[in-house]
DNA sequence: TGCCGGCCTGACAACGTTGTCAAGCCGGCG
DNA sequence: CGCCGGCTTGACAACGTTGTCAGGCCGGCA
C-alpha cells in the first residue's frame, strides 16, 4: 500500500479510501491509484485490516466428521450462509473427542472469528463461558450445550422423530420392536431412546435395547442374540445412519421390518425400500447460521432453541408386518 | 497483552516472552504472568501475530461441492494433515463454477493463507500467477490447472480406471458398452471417456456415448432411447458416481450390466451389488496436503504431477454377461 | 576493588491498515 | 476584498504483537 501510494504520488490514507470505495475522491485520483494497484498487483492485507477493525468476517464451524453425509450437508448449508454474509468458514471436526473439541473452539477464538457454530462433542462447555461473555456469539447444533452454558440451539425433534417410527411400527402390528442407538452418552441417541420408550410403553423390554456395534461381526452378535430369543423382535429401530447401514449388512438379506433414524443416499433404491425418519441437514446448517449472523449483527434477543421437525419416509422396511413371530 | 503486563508489574516483551515459551525468563516472574493471564481471561491476538509475522498458519481449500461424498473424503484427509502441522483450513464450494472458484481462491489469498489447495472448476488460472510468483504455494487436485499454469497436481488414473471397467466387461463378453458420462468440458469426464475410447477400440460406437443427464426424467430418457436401439448396448459405464445412481434409479430394476467410476457407500447392499472403478479420495487429499506443506516448509523442487492408482471392485453388476442381446 | 560475562528485563520500532482530525484549495457570496 | 463552506487530501496515531537492542543485576575471578 505503501508502494502504491508512491507510485500514485499520493498518501497512504487516499489508496485506503479508494480500496475501500469510500466517497470524497476526486475520481481521477482514484483512477490513478488504481493503476498503480493495478500495475503493481497490490492486494489488501486483510490481517491488518482485521487487526485495525476487530472483524474478522469469517467464522468457525466445529463438526463431528465432515466426512460423514449429514455433517457435510450441515456444512454445505452453513457455508452458503456465510457467502451470503460475505463471511469465511473455518472449519474442524471433532471426531467426537471433547478434548479436540475444546481446542478447535479455542483456536478458532484466538483467530478472532465473529461467531462459532458448533455441535458439541462433549457435555461440558465451561470454557466457552469466556468467550461468550467477550461477545463472540455461538449456537450450538443438533445437540445442546452442556446445562452450565446457555446459548442458542437448533436441535432435530430427536424423540419426536423416535415415537414417530416406533407408532408407525406399532401401527403396521409389531409389539415387539428391538432398539439398536449409540451411547447414551450422545444426546441425541438419549432423546431417540427416550421417544422410543414412550412410544412403546408398557411393552417395553429392555432386552431389546443394545448399543449398536460400529463393526459388522459386532452387529451380527447383537442380531444374533435378538433373534435367536424365545419371543424374538420383529422389527427394528436403528438410532442413527450408520447403525443403520451396519444393520442392514449383518441381516444380509434377512427380512425384517426397519425403520432408520437419519435418511442415506440409495435408501429408495435398496430392497426393499428403506423406511425412515429424516432429518434435514441443509436445514439445521441454515437456521443455525442465520441464527449466528443475527447474533453478529448484534441482535441480543433472548436465547433461542428452535426444534426442527423431522419426518417419516415410508419406503417399505418399515411397513413390513410381524409375520416372523 | 498490555493488561496482562500491568497486572504482572512487566513489560509486554516478557508477557510476550511467556505466551511463546520463549527461554530466558526467570521462573518466578514467568508463573506471576500465567497467574495474571489466567486471572484475566488473556488470550493471544492472532491477527496481530499474523501481521507481524507473515504466516497465518492457515491454508485454503477450493473443491466443488462439500456436500458431495468424494470431497468430502478429500477435505477431511486435507484436515487431518493440516492439523498435524498445526494449521487451520478455510474452505469454500465452488459449486463448479469458475468465477466461484477465482473469487475463493483470491479471498483466500487477501487472507494470506500460507497455502492452496484447489479443485478447479475452470480451466484458466492465469488470475493465480501473481500470487504463485508472490510465493503462496498452490497444489491441484483430482483436476489440472489451465495450461499456462505449471503447478503441483494430484490426479487420479482417470483413463486407465476407465480402460479397466471397460475391459472387464469386454471380457464378460460385452460388444456393446454405452458411456453415460459428464460433460468433456470436465477435465475427469473426458480422461474417463478417453480411457473407455481405447479399450474399446474398433467397437466405439458414437450413439452409445451420451452425455448423463442429472434429473431422472433426463437419465430415463437417454436410456429408454439405447434400449430402444437396434443393436443396444448390453453393458453401461457410468462415469461418476452422482451419474450411477441416476442411472441405477432410472433403470428401476432393468438388469442390465453396469460398472461405475467413483465408489459409494451401499454399493454393495444392492442387488446386485454395483461393481465400480474405486478411487481413494482420502489418498488424494493426504497426498496433496503433504505436498503443500513441503512448499510450505520451503521445498522448491520440480513441479510433481503425482497419478493416483484407483481400483476395479467387483459386487456383481459388471459381471452380468451380455445375455440381453 | 574492578572487570567480565551471563542472565533477565524492558524500551522502542515495526508489521499494514484505518479512524481522526486538520489543512489546503476553490468558488460563491456579502 | 474577505469570509464561508464544501470538496479533496494528508499527517498521525492506534490496533496487538514480536524482533532488536540495550541496560541492569549479580556472581566469579584477577
Amino acid at each position: 500500500m505503501k508502494d502504491v501510494a508512491a507510485a500514485a504520488g499520493v498518501a497512504l490514507k487516499t489508496v485506503s479510501r479508494v480500496v475501500n470505495d469510500e466517497p470524497g475522491v476526486n475520481a481521477a485520483t482514484a483512477e490513478r491509484v488504481r493503476t498503480a494497484i493495478e500495475r503493481l498487483g497490490y492486494s489488501r492485507n486483510e490481517s491488518a485490516r482485521v487487526l485495525r477493525q476487530g472483524r474478522t468476517s469469517s467464522i468457525g464451524l466445529v463438526i463431528e466428521d465432515v466426512g460423514d453425509p449429514f455433517y457435510s450437508g450441515v456444512s454445505r448449508a452453513v457455508e452458503e450462509v456465510a457467502i451470503k454474509h460475505g463471511s469465511l468458514v473455518l472449519s474442524g471436526s471433532s471426531g467426537e473427542e471433547p478434548s479436540r473439541e475444546k481446542e478447535l473452539v479455542l483456536t478458532f477464538c484466538t483467530r478472532r472469528v465473529d461467531g462459532l457454530i458448533v455441535v458439541p462433542a462433549g457435555r461440558d462447555h465451561s470454557y466457552l463461558r469466556a468467550e461468550l461473555d467477550a461477545g463472540t456469539p455461538a449456537v450450538f447444533v443438533d445437540r445442546p450445550a452442556g446445562p452450565e452454558l446457555d446459548v442458542d440451539t437448533v436441535l432435530c425433534d430427536n424423540a419426536g422423530g423416535a415415537r414417530l417410527a416406533v407408532e408407525h411400527l406399532l401401527a403396521h402390528g409389531h409389539r415387539r420392536v428391538a432398539f439398536l442407538g449409540d451411547s447414551p452418552g450422545i444426546f441425541t441417541a438419549a432423546e431417540r431412546e427416550r421417544g422410543y420408550r414412550e412410544a412403546l410403553g408398557d411393552l417395553v423390554d429392555e432386552r431389546l435395547i443394545s448399543m449398536a456395534q460400529p463393526t459388522l461381526e459386532g452387529m451380527r452378535g447383537v442380531l444374533d442374540r435378538l433373534t435367536g430369543m424365545d419371543d424374538p423382535p420383529t422389527a427394528l429401530f436403528t438410532g442413527n445412519g450408520r447403525c443403520t447401514v451396519t444393520a442392514l449388512r449383518a441381516l444380509g438379506g434377512r427380512r425384517i421390518a426397519l425403520i432408520g433414524f437419519d435418511d442415506f443416499e440409495l435408501a429408495d433404491l435398496l430392497t426393499p425400500g428403506v423406511s425412515v425418519v429424516a432429518q434435514d441437514p441443509a436445514g439445521l446448517g441454515r437456521v443455525a447460521a442465520e441464527l449466528l449472523f443475527r447474533r453478529i449483527a448484534g441482535d441480543a434477543g433472548p436465547v433461542e432453541r428452535i426444534m426442527q421437525p423431522v419426518r417419516l419416509i415410508a419406503r417399505g422396511s418399515g411397513e413390513i408386518g410381524p409375520s416372523i413371530s
